[in-house]
This record gives structure tokens, C-alpha cells and sequence, in this order.
DNA sequence: TAGTGGTCTAGACCACTCA
DNA sequence: GAGTGGTCTAGACCACTAT
């Protein structure tokens, strides 16, 4: 056989493994013979062969060969995109108003998160976020001062939190939890559901090198899916 | 400057865009010009561009050269392990127990999903896992008795049909959906928890090549939390 | 210690797409 | 049409690790 393209190689390997050909655990043939059998360089083969375990579909090892994953673990790719986007996908109108806005000092577990002193403040800020005009999520968070200076003045009239700092930090890592919540009432009314209603909870974290941004919790209105493929 | 390793110039590039030396948008030099300055092969800077595209952080095209992504969009990518291990990982003993299992006509929503003909049987089982003997998460599941037809003899004593199919049917692909839901009855009693609980829920619809094989949506206990990095 | 994957190089040709 | 990324090759050396 001669294919010569690491997708194609890619995928005769991906089909070998779910034929059977190679089972559960069961080493298959080195990049070398590989090559030799396709009829191509070994690079690329390798170049396939490490797409296949960043996949997870194989588990590779020097010396200890290449082997099928035994524990496949299933990856879900999530995209995590701006509110407004998540709404204009949907062909609805996006729009977002600011309910509460100041500058004070931090809960405990806030601060403990923000790495703040007892009596350092941050930035609170209190978003509705709206699809033709009924509550879409609604935006909870604390901004660290220190590290986005700009932050008061920022306006929050035309750019909603969430993309400003977008915008402005825009490549930052962090955490994600999501979770389902009972709405309290200050949720409930801020998204006009009723106390108690299941909804779906983002919750973020964001740093930018050890600097700590934000803190930010997102309650979806009821019925809010979020879905990947596997 | 010479750096010669794909993950240094990877590096080194993702520093000189977080510190603004490329701003959002902004076209970066080319691979030609980056390997010179580099003091490396074009091989070794293209792979380390492909790695930082395919993160999400510069956008290449050809001709347009590379580009650091203007709206960044954040990635987690979320790994769903089998329930057992999800269990054992945080020190808990794991059980789990059969409660319902038959074979019969599914429901509409769910042969169409399934592609079955109106008055084909499907494989149906209710299973609660434990964490030290106390709910862990309970799962409603069709199958699809024609592609996996040892089905209806699995040891599910031992194996949770979770765990069986993972093994049996490793690879497929299929979708995923996060959502939050009030527990009806049949759920509360399952997860001895009451009525209209907030519970995070996973659906998961499997395929296999063309091949329908599951369907599953599994209800965690209150306050279940899953998490990932940014 | 020997086998296997990890990576780099230099060069080449191709495919897209912008101007 | 020309510039830029996409990819393949052949060869080389290195780094891990199973035996």
C-alpha cells in the first residue's frame, strides 16, 4: 500500500484499531515498519502516530513501543465563546446591562482566591445578559484592581465586562466548574425564574502569569445546554 | 538568539505575544523570517506555530500569513472518565447496583435518535453508582441491541454497563450535553434526594462508525462539580 | 544495552489565497 | 502572479526505558 499523507495514514491506522486488527493494549508495528508499509517517510508516520495519542487512541513509549489505549479516555473539546456571540449564533439580539457596580472588600473565600490582604478592595460588577430581551445568563464578578488598572473605566455601557476584559487580557489560563445550582432569590429575580430553579453555573477563574484577574460566576437561564462533541 | 527545540520557539512566541510585542491581530513575521532569527529550521518553527493554532492563539493562513487570534476563544478540554475511577480518585469506594433492566420499544424521542424501526426492541437499564455506599450518580440508558448484540449477556454484576461498554465498544465517537435539571421523582428516589434537587446532568449519545450504540444521561448527586483548566 | 520514539535539519514541491 | 503556510523526504542524533 502507498499513502503517503499523514491524514490518510492517520485514518488507515484509526480504522486498523477499531476493525480489531490491533486490539485493547496490543502493541502495534514500529514507526519504521509502518513506514515501510505505506510506502513513506517515518516522520510521517510519526506525525500520525502523535496525533492519534494526543487524541488518546494510543498510548506511545520509547523502547516500550506503540500501543492501543487499554482506558480510552473519552475528551470533550469544549468552546467556551463570549456571551454575545453565544446568543448571535442563535440569531437572537444580544444585550447586557450592568445592575451593580463597586468597589469594595472581598468576602473571605474571594479573597483568599484573589490573594488580596484583609483590606485590599476589588471590583464588583453585576451583569444581566439578555437574548431578545429576556434573561439569557447573569454574570457575577470580582476584578482584581491591581492587575487591570483600567477596569473603572471601562465602559461598561457598550462592552459588557466579559468582552472588555477579553479584549484587554486576552490570554489568560484558568479554571472552569460547571455545576448545577438551585437559584437563590437574587438570582431567581435577576433572571426571572423562580426560587429554587435548576440552572446551569459556570465558574471561572482567570489568571495571567501568577497575576490574578478575575473570579466570575455565570448562572444560565433554566434549560441552558451546553454541548461537544466527543 | 539561537533556540532550537520546537517547545522553546513555541514558548517563546506565546511570551512575546502576551507581552504585547504582537498585539491582537496583528501579523507576526513568517516562518521563514522566525526560523532565521530563531537560528533553527522552518520545520522546527512551523511546528511550533501549528501547536499554538491549534490552541487557539494565532490564526494562519496561507499567504495571510500567521496572526495572533483577535477574539481568542477559550478551550477546556474536559476528560470524562468512567464513573469508577471518577469515584476511586478521590478516595471513595466505589459499587454499583442494577435496578431496572428490560428489553422493549423505546420511546419516540429516543428511536429516532437511535434510527430503529417503530416496533424494534432496544436494550434498557437503570443503574445507581455509589461512593462509599452512598449516591453517587444514577443512569437511564438505551442500547442498541443490533450493533452490540452481546448485550443481553454482560456480566453487569460485575461490570457496570458504563465500564462494559468502554471495553467492549472503545472507540466511537458522539455528543455530549452539560445541562442542569429539577429532579423528578424517579430521580430523587434514585439519588435519595428530594423532589426539584438542582442536579448536573450528562447526556450522551454514542456512535460507532455509521452504528447507533447508546444513549445515556446520567444524574449526579447534589453539589456535583466538574472541573478543567482553561 | 539495545530498541523505540522524539526531534532537528535542509531541501523540495505543492496549495491556497491575497492583491 | 506571487507570497505564505502545508507537507513530505531522507538522514541523523538523542533520550528514554524495557529487558
Amino acid at each position: 500500500m502507498s499513502l503517503n499523507s499523514h491524514q490518510d495514514i492517520r485514518q488507515s491506522i484509526e480504522r486498523r484499531i477499531l476493525s480489531g486488527e490491533w486490539a485493547l493494549g496490543a502493541r502495534i508495528p514500529d514507526e519504521a515498519k509502518l513506514a515501510e508499509e505505506y510506502g513513506c517517510a517515518r516522520t510521517t508516520v510519526n506525525r500520525a502516530l502523535r496525533a492519534l495519542a494526543e487524541n488518546g487512541m494510543v498510548i506511545r513509549k520509547r523502547k516500550g513501543g506503540t500501543r492501543v489505549n487499554p482506558a480510552p479516555v473519552k475528551q470533550a473539546r469544549l468552546e467556551i465563546p463570549v456571551l454575545r456571540e453565544q446568543v448571535e449564533a442563535s440569531d437572537g439580539i444580544y444585550r447586557h446591562q450592568v445592575l451593580n457596580m463597586s468597589v469594595t472588600a472581598p468576602p473571605a473565600d474571594v479573597r483568599n482566591q484573589l490573594r488580596l490582604s484583609p483590606k485590599q478592595k476589588a471590583f464588583y460588577i453585576e451583569t444581566i445578559h439578555l437574548a431578545d430581551e429576556k434573561p439569557y445568563a447573569f454574570e457575577v464578578r470580582w476584578v482584581n484592581m491591581t492587575a487591570v488598572p483600567g477596569i473603572v473605566d471601562a465602559p461598561f455601557e457598550e462592552l459588557s465586562i466579559n468582552e472588555w476584559l477579553v479584549r484587554t487580557v486576552p490570554f489568560s489560563s484558568g479554571e472552569v466548574r460547571f455545576s448545577a445550582i438551585g437559584a437563590d432569590k437574587a438570582v431567581a429575580s435577576a433572571l426571572d425564574t423562580k426560587v429554587g430553579q435548576a440552572l446551569f453555573v459556570i465558574d471561572r477563574t482567570t489568571w495571567l502569569g501568577d497575576a490574578f484577574i478575575t473570579m466570575m460566576k455565570l448562572y444560565y437561564r433554566e434549560g441552558h445546554v451546553l454541548h461537544s462533541r466527543l
